[in-house]
DNA sequence: CTAGGGTTAG
């Protein structure tokens, strides 16, 4: 470390030292040669040998070729050294050593430099201004490179020449830069030029007017193999790769070989249509033409590989090459990334770094979705550090929307959000990530109140992601008139033909009771993949309509879209809901035999409930003890619901054993077991139950309702006593539990496991999130409309009641969706059959 | 001496 530090002053001395003192002059280079030695080992390499050959000469340096020299510098301390060198010896003077100056100055990442020694030249002719300006454009600096050019084509009095152009175009920002550059082309004659036209065309695409570059393509006189792949590369990026392709069938007619470049566009090209024969057989070509060690070829071939997840190939490219860049890294880790494999992801990292490829910008991108797969909450903070201390994170927004999503994906949603609020620049994507991030970790409300932020904030257009994010949070809290606004935007740009979106639409409106909506929304939207076929089958299956869910599958099959693990579990559910025990039973077998499908928790989950409900009890117990898989709670939770169903007390405690020994965290369970001993009258039963949960000091999930009035959700959690209109609401509610008492209504105390006198327990049961929800409803809604709510948690037994007693006091429908499924109030009947 | 067209992303 001393010795670096110490070498790193040596040089800037020595700089100063020459800058300083022209006693120097002339002075023999050999002599810093020892110093430059440990910084840039190709460097001296190419000083000593030329110094070797100028010795022999003894010409002092003067035959030194101090372009080869400038070329060879890899590090910029070296290259102020030389250049004080040069400055000392006179040799700046020279115009092809001063320019390459430049041009090694931008190279090495200091273009103040470039200038400085830009400025210093008195003689500039065109190669020098030609320098500056793309000195200017690679490091990115396009607004001085445009200033740069107009100095030069205005005041230096020199003329432009089609070396000038190809940069300068590079450097527009906006088509009216565009289109002021493409004058001066045409004054001054380039305009056939195979680089200039190459360049100009390329731009025009860039900024949306790929009609105006096919022309330009179309007009020019003589095209080389540069002209195809500008006009075939334009179409890859614009997206369009039917004309791609169609273009590269024209190239190859006219005799024109495809060549590295041409691969390189158009490989990511097949990946995003999906196009793998073509992926493939260029694949054969690349073989057949000796390109297969091409470190652009085999980069593009790792991720297109990587997106089809055929990540035998990606691997097998990549053990093949010879030399490896960050970006063959960066593919080979991202493919095992996006499929899902976090761990051989990782270890390609690990391997990155011992073959000592230094982790850029995309490496990080890629590492925070690794960590967030493997719930590695140990690693997720040394990414963030690692990025902040690069400054990365104020610098890039990819990567502090990575961050965030990483952050999100843990469950952390404060740190998400925190880092969210530094990033420097948002655009839509970071709103999307903290939107979604909030809607999955439960947050639906403030899921919402994230969109509305970003609505207030100005320049940033919600695009389709925005909607994907956005919706379920809308359907999990009921907000259909809001929802509906979405839909209206969205038709204007004919979005709804998106896949997601429309799949995200059916499900809101499906979800929100709107069964005819999402039915009508279901036809108009492509339905060749089996995404929106598994939301309209779920959305039958939680209205508790079988029949209609199983003709939907078999209109799935005719339309020959093939079902993936999820239409499974859709299928499944629908079956349970609506007791269709041996339809379930042969689909299980179905998904198995005919279409490969292994079975997950969630389809023997279904399974059980399946048995369960159908009060085939044993059945249930037997399919659990035959599984291949350990059942985790939700497997067990099926269980102990049915057994409250049909009052199988043994059964039950059984249940809620394993159940507390896979998740004892959970109330619900602890509800469900206080019931069924309720329910036939075991008091001990349920007195035990309430100590347990009691000893265990249960961490709840809070209960909450949502109810939509006037576009404007409101949710109420139990006991709320916040809410503007709270006086009046719980005036409502014992104004009902009055008229409810009169007509024969019990509160049932099995429902409340804590242990206080009963007067005290009333008030508790009646304080129910979704009955402050129903009373809201009442009180703001015109009497004998219809009552929407929503709950995230089961629906509790006396609630259940009670809303049957409402339903016929206020002579209103009453229809609440639970985290499972609809129940349908209607004059004092519910139609779940009060099993729920 | 200088230049175009190319690979990775949330």
């Amino acid at each position: 470390m001393l010795v670096i530090i110490l070498h790193a002053l040596t040089v800037n001395l020595l700089y100063l030292v020459l800058r300083l003192a022209p006693i120097f002059r002339g002075g023999c280079l050999s002599r810093f040669l020892p110093l430059f030695e440990a910084r840039c080992p190709l460097f001296s390499a190419a000083a000593n040998s030329l110094l070797l050959s100028s010795d022999r000469a003894k010409n002092d340096n003067r035959e030194i070729d101090f372009g080869v020299l400038l070329e060879s510098c890899t590090r910029l301390h070296v290259l102020k050294c030389l250049h004080a060198f040069l400055v000392v010896s006179g040799k700046i003077q020279n115009i092809f050593i001063a320019t390459k100056l430049v041009n090694r100055y931008a190279n090495l990442g200091d273009v103040s430099f470039s200038r400085r020694t830009f400025d210093q030249i008195l003689n500039k002719n065109v190669f020098t201004w030609n320098s500056m300006v793309s000195a200017y454009v690679r490091r990115g600096h396009f607004c001085e490179a445009l200033d740069c050019f107009y100095h030069f084509s205005l005041t230096s009095g020199l003329r432009p020449d089609f070396y000038t152009f190809p940069p300068v175009l590079k450097a527009c920002r906006n088509l009216v830069e565009v289109k002021k550059i493409h004058c001066a082309v045409l004054k001054l004659g380039f305009e056939w030029d195979v680089f200039v036209a190459a360049s100009l065309l390329h731009m025009y695409a860039q900024f949306g007017l790929a009609d105006v570059a096919r022309k330009l393509f179309d007009d020019m006189p003589v095209r080389d193999r540069g002209s195809w792949n500008a006009m075939i590369s334009s179409y890859c990026q614009s997206g369009n790769a039917i004309e791609a392709l169609n273009v590269l069938d024209k190239m190859r007619l006219e005799g024109v070989n495809m060549d590295s470049v041409t691969i390189a566009s158009i490989l990511p090209t097949c990946a995003q249509s999906g196009d793998i024969i073509t992926g493939m057989l260029i694949h054969l070509y690349v073989i057949k033409h000796g390109l297969e060690y091409d470190l652009f070829v085999s980069n593009a071939l790792i991720n297109m590989y990587g997106k089809f997840g055929i990540l035998e190939l990606a691997l097998k490219v990549f053990d093949q090459m010879i030399v490896r860049d960050v970006v063959s890294w960066n593919s080979i880790i991202s493919a095992y990334e996006q499929n899902n494999d976090p761990i051989t992801a990782r270890r390609f990292f690990n391997k990155m770094q011992r073959a000592g490829i230094q982790p850029d910008l995309l490496t990080l991108v890629s590492l925070a979705s690794i960590v967030a797969q493997s719930n590695d909450h140990k690693n997720s903070l040394s990414i963030h550090g690692f990025v902040m201390r690069r400054g990365w994170l104020m610098h890039d927004v990819v990567i502090g929307n990575a961050v965030v999503d990483m952050y999100a994906k843990l469950g952390d949603i404060d740190s998400a959000r925190s880092v969210f609020e530094g990033l420097p620049v948002k655009d839509v994507i970071s709103w999307n990530t903290l939107i979604t991030g909030h809607a999955q970790n439960g947050l639906a409300s403030e899921a919402i109140e994230v969109y509305q932020m970003m609505e207030e904030c100005n320049g940033i257009i919600p695009n389709h992601g925005t909607w994907v994010s956005l919706l379920p949070a809308y359907s999990h809290v009921g907000a259909v008139q809001q929802g509906m606004k979405v839909h209206g935007r969205v038709i204007k740009n004919c979005l709804y033909m998106d896949v997601f979106v429309g799949t995200c639409l059916i499900d809101m409106y499906g979800k929100c009771g709107r069964l005819d909506d999402a039915m009508s929304l279901f036809y108009q939207i492509p339905r060749e993949s089996p995404v929106p076929w598994n939301a309209i089958i779920s959305c039958h299956a939680v209205h508790g309509h079988g029949e209609k869910a199983l003709n939907l599958f078999r209109e799935m099959l005719d339309e020959r879209v093939k079902p993936d693990d999820i239409t499974f579990v859709s299928l499944l559910s629908a079956c349970s809901h609506s007791g269709l025990v041996s339809d379930g039973q042969s689909y299980f077998r179905m998904m198995q035999e005919e279409y490969k499908i292994k079975p997950h928790l969630k389809h023997y989950g279904c399974m059980v409930d399946l048995f369960g409900r159908a009060g085939q009890l044993e059945m249930a117990y037997d399919f659990i003890k035959n599984m291949p898989l350990q059942p985790d709670a939700s497997v067990w939770g099926a269980l102990l619901g049915a057994c409250r169903i049909h009052g199988n007390i043994e059964l039950g405690a059984f249940a809620s054993d394993r159940l507390f020994e896979v998740d004892s965290e959970n109330v619900g369970y602890y509800v469900l077991l206080s019931n069924i001993y309720a329910n036939v009258g075991k008091w001990e039963g349920v007195n035990k139950v309430r100590s347990l949960a009691r000893v265990r000091g249960l961490k709840k999930t809070p209960g909450w309702s949502s109810i939509e009035v006037n576009s404007k959700v409101d949710v109420f959690y139990t006991g709320n006593q916040t809410h503007p209109k709270c006086e009046e609401i719980y005036g409502e509610l014992r104004n009902l539990t009055a008229k409810m008492k009169s007509l024969g209504y019990v509160p049932d105390y099995s429902f409340v496991l804590q242990d206080v006198e009963d007067d005290e327990k009333e008030f508790i049961l009646s304080s129910h999130s979704e009955r402050l929800a129903i009373a809201f409803g009442i009180i703001s809604t015109s009497p004998k409309s219809p009552i929407r709510i929503f709950k995230n948690l089961r629906v509790c037994g006396d609630c259940h009641n009670a809303t049957k007693f409402i339903s016929q006091i206020t002579e209103r429908e009453i229809i609440v969706r639970d985290s499972n499924r609809f129940h349908h109030f209607k004059e004092g009947i519910c139609s779940c059959g009060d099993y729920w």
